[in-house]
Parts: C-alpha cells; sequence; structure tokens
DNA sequence: CTGTTAGCGCTTTCAA
DNA sequence: TTGAAAGCGCTAACAG
C-alpha cells in the first residue's frame, strides 16, 4: 500500500530519484541506489501496475491465445509459456477458446481493445481467420506457435518432414499399406499442421511408389476420437492396413486401444505410429516423433522478449525438428 | 487509441459526463446518454484499463490459481472460469504451478505483490500451505474450488459422499474385496480431496462391516498412474480384489489397460468405478461418479463477482453431490 | 547525479 | 443533470 512518495520520503530524495534507483535506468549514485532499494524493500514497496502502465504504456503482461488446455500439447504448452514469464516477471493474460467458437471472436476483441499486454502469443491460430491481422493492428509484437504469419513471428514444428520420416518408418519396415488417421472430414477445412502432415505422408507414399495406397482416415485429435475412427477402419479384415500413422499421439492410443478389443495385435498384425510423444505413450510402447511443446513455450517467451525489448529486432522463424522415438507398436509387416 | 476527452469533445459534452455516461453511474440525461455513447461507438473508444484502474483502484481482473492445466478436470474448469468471465468482460490472470513447486511461491508473491487483480480463483490450494492466509492480505475476495478455507468462498465435490456412493455401488453389487487405488505413497500426504474419498470409501467399507478388507493403493491421479498401480495390485490372482474404486477417472482407465492386458476381463472378474465422468468414461464404458468442473468453474466465477461487487456480500460455501452414471465396468460379483 | 515539473487517462467529489 | 477541478501513482523530459 506505500506509494513510491513514501518510498522517496523515507530515502530522503525526489520520486523521480526513487523511480530511476527502482528501475535502473538513468544515473543513480550506488549510495543513493542502496538506500532506496532499502527503504522500498522496508516499506514492502511494490509499483502500482495501473500507474506504471498509464505513464508508459506498458504492461508487463502477455497475452496468451489458446484454442484449449485439455489436450496434453497445449498444457504442455502453457505450463512452459508460463515458467518462462515469471522468470522474467511478466503476467499471463489467458485468452481460451475453440477456434471459430462463438466466443472466440468477442474474446479478440476485448483482448485487442483493452490492449493491456506488450505481446501476444498466439497458439494454432489459423491463417485464414485473420486473426493475426487484427492483432497486428494493437501493435504490439506477436509469436505465433504453429503456422506462421506475416507480421509474426513463429515456431512451429515441421509437420510434413515429421509425417514424412513417420511414413517412411514404416515404410522401411516393409509396409506398403499405410492409412492416415487424422482430419476433419472434409480435409479442405483441415488445420494448417494437419494438412501438412497429410502433405508430409503423401509425399512419402509417393516417393516410395505407394500413392495409390494412400488413404486418409478422418479422425478427431483425442483417444475417444482415434478409437472411433479405427474402430471402422480395423473392422474389415480384407481391407485393414498393416501400417497406420496417426496425427497425434492421442489418436493413436485410441486406434491401439480400438486394435486390441478387436484382438488385433500391435505389432504383430498392425505397426501404428504417432507425433508428439505424449505422457502416455510410453505406457503404451507407442512409436512416435517427439516434439517438446513445453521448450515452444519457452522459446516463444523469448521471442516476444527479444521483440517486446526492441520492435524494431527482426522477425524470427523457428521450424523444430522432432526425432523418431521407436518402442514396440511398430514391427517388420508379418 | 482515442481518449475519453475525444468522446467528449465529439459529443459536446464534458468529460465526466461522458465518463458517468459510460459507465452507467449517477445521472444523465437520455438524450446524453445516446450522444455520447454514439460518439464512443464512432471512435471505437475503449478507456484505458491502467488508467481507469489508477483512479478507481479496480482492475477487471481475475487471477486463477491452477496446480496444473494437463488434466481434464482442471482443463474444464479453466474453460468454464473462462467463459462466464468473458460475459463479464472481466480478464483472466493465469498463474499456474504445481502445489509446493519451486515456482509457485514466487508466483503467488508476485501476483498478491502486483495486486492485478479484483478477485482471485484459487484451485486446489491445500489448507496448510497457508496460501490462502497470504492472499486474504491482498483483500481481495477468494473463491476456493476445491478445499475450503477460512474467509474465502468455496465449491467442492462432496468428495466423502461421493466415494461413499461409489463404494456402496460395488457393495451392492456383492463384492467383498474392494481396493481403493489413489492417494500418495504416504497417506499423511494426501491432499485434501482425496483424503476425502478415502475416508468415504473406507466408511462404506466399514458400514458394510468390511473394514478389514480395506486397502488402499497408491497410485497417481493419471492413466500411467492407474496403469503402474494396478499393474502391481492385480498381477496376483490370489490377491486381487474383485472390485476397484480409482481416485479419478484417468486413474480407472488406466486400471482397466492394465487389467486387460493381464486378460482379467472387466466387468467379469473385476469391477471398476471411477470418478468424474471423464471425456474418456463414455468409450471405455466406465461406470463413475459424475461432477461437472465446468460449471463449477463457471460457479466460482458468480460467486467472486457477488463479493467483487458487494465485499460485505456473506462467503458462500457449496457442496456439489455426484451422480452414479452405470456403464459396462461394474457387475455383480461372479 | 538529482529535483522540478508535467503529464499519462480516467473517476469522482463538489458546486453550479 | 452537468461541468470544473483535483487527484490516483508513476515516469520522463528538462534543468540544474
Amino acid at each position: 500500500m506505500s506509494t513510491l512518495a513514501d518510498v522517496a520520503a523515507r530515502a530522503g530524495v525526489s520520486k523521480s530519484t526513487a523511480s530511476r534507483a527502482l528501475n535502473g535506468s538513468g544515473y543513480v549514485s550506488a549510495e543513493t541506489h542502496a538506500r532506496v532499494t532499502r527503504a522500498a524493500q522496508e516499506l514492502g514497496f511494490v509499483a502500482h501496475p495501473g500507474a506504471a502502465s498509464l505513464a508508459t504504456g506498458r504492461t508487463q503482461t502477455v497475452a496468451v491465445i489458446l484454442p484449449r488446455a485439455d489436450r496434453w500439447y497445449f498444457a504442455e504448452l502453457l505450463d512452459g509459456v508460463q515458467e518462462e514469464l515469471l522468470t522474467g516477471g511478466l503476467d499471463l493474460m489467458l485468452y481460451n477458446g475453440a477456434d471459430g467458437s462463438e466466443g472466440r471472436a468477442r474474446m479478440l476483441d476485448h483482448a485487442i481493445s483493452r490492449r493491456r499486454f506488450d505481446g501476444v502469443i498466439a497458439v494454432g491460430i489459423e491463417p485464414e481467420a485473420h486473426e493475426i491481422e487484427r492483432l497486428l493492428k494493437a501493435r504490439r509484437p506477436i509469436v505465433t506457435i504453429g503456422p506462421h504469419s506475416e507480421g509474426a513471428s513463429s515456431i512451429m514444428l515441421d509437420d510434413r518432414l515429421t509425417a514424412h520420416v513417420a511414413t517412411e518408418h514404416l515404410i522401411d519396415l516393409g509396409h506398403t499399406d499405410i492409412a492416415f488417421l487424422g482430419g476433419p472430414a472434409d480435409p479442405q477445412r483441415a488445420g494448417f499442421g494437419d494438412a501438412l502432415r497429410i502433405r508430409g505422408y503423401l509425399d512419402a507414399m509417393a516417393e516410395a511408389g505407394l500413392e495409390d495406397a494412400a488413404r486418409i482416415v478422418p479422425a478427431e485429435s483425442s483417444v475417444p476420437g482415434g478409437y472411433a475412427a479405427a474402430g471402422d477402419l480395423l473392422g474389415n479384415k480384407r481391407t485393414r492396413p498393416t501400417g497406420l500413422l496417426a496425427v497425434c499421439d492421442e489418436t493413436a492410443v485410441g486406434a491401439m486401444i480400438a486394435a486390441r478389443r478387436m484382438a488385433i495385435s500391435i505389432p504383430g498384425e498392425l505397426s501404428v505410429v504417432g507425433i508428439d510423444d505424449h505422457q502416455y505413450a510410453e505406457m503404451f510402447g507407442l512409436t512416435t516423433m517427439r516434439q517438446h511443446p513445453r521448450e515452444q513455450g519457452r522459446t516463444a517467451v523469448r521471442l516476444l522478449q527479444e521483440r517486446m525489448q526492441n520492435p524494431d529486432a527482426p522477425l524470427a522463424r523457428r521450424v523444430e525438428a522432432s526425432a523418431l522415438v521407436v518402442r514396440n507398436s511398430t514391427a517388420p509387416r508379418g
């Protein structure tokens, strides 16, 4: 509850000197600095953020836009962002709402108009939604995680390569009938990342001369989603593939559970590869492409901070690689 | 970028009148009100939150303290909170960090000292951590979700009754050898909710004269946690229980997967009950006690708003009931 | 290196 | 019902 004036009085200096000493900006003698810091400490002084923001235009807050928190990937990301923000003394204002949901647009408007943040980390924003353009109008630096957008720094998994490598892994094991499990029923509406994963899968199939065998089975990115989709796909023994690349580990796990229910042995009769290296992958023995959302979150904060300090800093565009983690869900074609 | 002064000028009134018109406080003629609102609209005016907060002391922000975002329960809760906050035009400042984690205390101090929020929603705070006391010092209303604390409103599941009912369900089916799966290895360190669930389980067992058969098998509240713990528990056919109450659905699902791997039929040889009605419960046919974290989140916001508007409003203490949802994971003892 | 002086944009008495 | 004026607590020129 004490104000800068109190601190200044106690230290026997003016408010401006106190301010300078506390912010480390401008010249202050070592002795004065010490006196002021001590006074502040003794009074338990903490600057009123509203007042500071009014005076400087800065808020020490980062907005995080997230489609949802209930998937492993996003939750991990969020944790990483939070950790890194904390070390910088920045606050995290969360705006979570599904793409295209009713509240989402309203949320974004609300967020932007109140401009309560110095920077934005936007996760999984679809370029065609033009959300980035609206954010850019707020003239705050932006880092996207997922699809890259003009005017923003970005971090993304090399989705295409990831799916390519995963598919090749199956091909190398001798599989020729490999299905891709994931994406919406209407492939046109596939999210950016999903579309790239499908692309990588198709490329790899084509390179191996298997383009005719390629098939894409829509599935939600969740365990029940993978379970349901795999149920249909694996039901008929005649048409069942021997290899499966899932859009993410959750979907892959769902498929594995479905397979087990149908008494299809993994990896004996069916090899499954996921993408993520989800917390559950280990227990299911799932072969997968590992990515590090937590690290991505931390990196996003660092990139953002650079541009918050220097708005003219160049935009960064990071593409992350993933590594194949082989467990027991894949084996040579029987 | 336009300020209240701009709006006032455009509407041909003073700043104070404009402010009154926009905030709906005080007397303003209908005609003036209309003119001001129009002017504000045309200019796309939005009050600078920092300035408003400096003048009023209020921030239109609610802090949410969460142990983690990667579990279904917390993620759902968060979504509910966000939705409801949005309808009230409030912003959500997130502080997530595991109980007792290194950053957690720092986070809380940071949050409190900056007092950037008008109220707090604290999820799963353990009473003995004294975090609530520290929050109360910030003199902001608090709603806890989970353990109740003096001085705060609270919403909690009736954990004890829930576990009691779930256990009774198994007893009614004729089971006598029923284990509880969950809680830490050292029962003293069980979280508040977990401890109550264990209590409810023990009570029900005792009431049925089964106290000697009661046993508690520690397990993490996660699928892999349930899987690992069930592996040990179910391994020996001699000592294997016929009924299992898991601390949450994730643990229950893990146990079901473990059972299936060991070719233990559910519900033929083993009945399993969970708590939550998790997104996955349906697909696993899991019998469970349903709770509604999303609704709990919304309710928390409403309770908080009441006390934000009127600090003298009485503290609320809501205890929510859960309902038994019977699926296919439970059956009469074979 | 330090103090004085103006605000930042809004709300809120108080008088009119 | 409206306006003038005084801050809220901080920062940032500008002098000194």
